[in-house]
DNA sequence: ATGTAATTGAGACAAATTCTCATTTCGGCT
DNA sequence: AGCCGAAATGAGAATTTGTCTCAATTACAT
């Protein structure tokens, strides 16, 4: 597991320069928690290095997604989100009202191995949602 | 299971008028397979419909989307896109080269009758994206 | 055939993302 | 400590994606 901190180490490993703008923008993702997307990223990362420009937290976010230290995600508006970590990440989300709900166990573990092995391919993460209606909007037809 | 030619009778049971722009458009989520972005869908539905309103794919797919005939899902690039039924939908995603590859069997069935008691949430379908590096990626670094 | 509510196209608008290029910065090497 | 080259950046233009408005059209029940 890629936690937390490791992200800037994980960055300068893989031969990348540690500079100030990308330390801004790990610093949010550390602290910022999950679901971030990039503009919030932007308006957060301003706050530590306000000359900070669109374009790099744009780049700084895919190179970290390569790298496999953050993921894109899927939620309701438009903007791509992320969420860092390598394991798993799991949501129920309402497509009615677009909520959002997280929980924790998810057993693909043997089915990760299973398909490692058939497609001979090296899994780091992953992501299971499920799509439905939520209890609030059960009702409220 | 809604499989194909059922989306435009699901559309009518539904309650919607069939119109000459949602035709075009289920027809080519029908014929044109997974992962079509929206751009993809006017671009090929006015192909059969000339007339073809980016709004009105975006407001079709939006509501196909709500009623559960579609999905939206997550590829590499910016741009939404969909698949088709209601059961679940499974990827290896490769970070590198943004390949894609599928499989059918993902045993999540217990895993969500579980979730839908405990948070009351009615489950329409899934998706499983698994994240790392394919067969050729792992070689040509 | 008629009436009506649903649907549409067109284009303005807004937001998200990509691109370009001149300038700056990191980090290895004296 | 200072130099160098490659990597990274900022600024803004350009493009792409998605939303909204409204007058005109259309499906469909009657
Ligand atoms: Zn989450
Ligand atoms: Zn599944
Ligand atoms: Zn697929
Ligand atoms: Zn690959």
């Amino acid at each position: 597991m890629d936690t937390s901190k490791n992200i800037s180490e994980a960055l300068k490993r893989a031969g990348y320069k540690l500079t100030a703008p990308r330390k801004a923008i790990v610093q949010v993702l550390e602290k910022g928690g999950d679901h971030l997307s990039s503009s919030e990223v932007l308006t957060l990362g301003r706050q530590i290095y306000p000359l900070l420009s669109r374009a790099t937290v744009y780049r700084t976010l895919e190179l970290l997604t390569t790298l496999g230290l953050i993921r894109p995600i899927l939620l309701r508006d438009a903007a791509q989100r992320y969420v860092t970590g390598e394991g798993g990440h799991h949501h129920l989300l309402c497509r009615e009202c677009g909520a959002v709900f997280e929980f924790e166990r998810c057993g693909a573990e043997q089915l990760a191995a299973e398909l490692a092995e058939r497609f001979d391919f090296q899994i780091r993460g992953h992501l299971l949602e499920f799509y439905g209606i939520c209890r609030n909007c059960q009702t409220d037809d």
